[in-house]
DNA sequence: CAGATGTCAGACCAACTGATATGC
DNA sequence: CGCATATCAGTTCGTCTGACATCT
């Protein structure tokens, strides 16, 4: 084992992951980060069922209740029941959070480019394909 | 601004150290990560300051104390006044920890492998690449 | 004395666990 | 009744803040 490998591939992951979150401040997004990740989900398709949503958040059912109120009391969500289960949340991206979600994707691009500053641009294309990819498997 | 752009390659980081997360386990690694991490900074370089043990961590001096204190009991480091300015504490890898480092890269690298499954190893060595890149920067 | 380093205690936030309510 | 969905309370964990001690 050389010196130089014994940072694997997703240590490197986790430490730029830290920078990220560090320079994303709740000030320039507008909201926290959690907030953004929730709302980046329902801009791609508006309405989905609350366990779909949290699946896709990787994030357990109870801490989804807790992060979907919090949405709601911004004005970001709305929950409703669905007709055909009622046991069921659908859950919905108010006009007021696509507002939101598009003025927090200025100050993400903003970030991206501060973080990623080494890289040029069809570098960044790679990375982005090859994460992408990774999470898909 | 189209559907597919919406989720930006920071999104994606973050997402993907969501899973290493939650796949590397206290039992696989045979600590936690967090002290893997320090061990990782540790074993390229045995002894170093604490304060540029904590910058390399990214972590402020105050959690990185707590840290150390576990690492200390658990007997992979140990932390001795440096002669020439006694406010300093240098700290030491001791061969407890180094052997307990040399079996968490074992485990780091299965978890590795199953996380980034999908791509072949020259995407991940490009991966790999552009993440350490994108740190230096 | 001022500044640097390290330590600890307390507050704070985010995540997990278990119990409860409702509908299938 | 058993199972699924959602909710909340309590606990636990990690991180940050402020006060203090030591040393230059």
């Amino acid at each position: 084992m050389s010196a130089t490998n014994t940072k694997g591939t997703i240590t490197l992951l986790t430490q730029l992951t830290k920078v990220v979150h560090r320079r994303t401040t709740e000030d320039l997004l507008g909201m926290r980060w959690k907030h953004f990740i929730a709302l980046s989900s329902l801009y791609d398709q508006a309405a989905m069922p609350q366990q779909q949503l949290c699946e896709s958040l990787m994030m357990d059912p109870n801490n989804c209740v807790l992060l979907l109120n919090e949405l709601e009391t911004m004005g970001y969500v709305e929950r409703r029941r669905d007709a055909e289960d009622r046991r069921r949340h659908i859950v919905e991206l108010t006009s007021e959070g696509r507002a939101a979600f598009k003025r927090g994707v200025l100050a993400r691009e903003a970030v991206e480019d501060d973080v990623l500053q080494a890289l040029d641009s069809s570098e960044r294309r790679t990375l982005r394909a090859l994460l992408a990819k990774a999470l898909e498997g």
